[in-house]
DNA sequence: CTTTTGACTTATT
DNA sequence: AAATAAGCCAAAA
């Protein structure tokens, strides 16, 4: 039955948030790439913006700017805060360091 | 089937 | 460095 291998994007997708290791963050481009589509980016922010799960950290996935894609009205301060909340930094101008916080496929050689 | 859309990315100005 | 344009892909209407 059924279709094992007949999984959407959109779930390979929210598999692919869901291995992002805590204080971590991922952009749109390498959740994309990830879940077998490099140049689907924008699916995945489309996605998630109608996914509606709960286990799903959202909030670990940013853009290649390292900054928070939501607009303001739209969550971005709550994204922001839910990352400080896992140690991840901010400079000044609202922007995580990708070469130290961003997901590199694992944490073991973190730094 | 076609058209629209969107939490993107990269190149160009 | 900041703003603009074009390319890109998958799902929804």
């Amino acid at each position: 039955m059924s279709n094992p291998a007949k999984h959407c994007f959109r779930e390979r997708v929210l598999a692919v948030i869901r291995r992002i290791p805590h204080g971590r963050v991922a952009t749109y481009g390498q959740v994309a790439a990830l879940a077998g589509a490099p140049r689907a980016a924008r699916q995945v922010g489309w996605i998630l913006h109608r996914s509606g799960e709960d286990d799903l950290p959202w909030h670990r996935v940013i853009n290649s700017q390292g900054r928070i894609s939501l607009p303001p009205y739209g969550g971005h301060d709550l994204q922001r805060a839910l990352l400080l909340e896992e140690a991840v930094e901010f400079d000044h101008n609202d922007r995580v360091d990708l070469q130290r916080f961003g997901w590199h496929g694992d944490q073991t050689a973190a730094r």
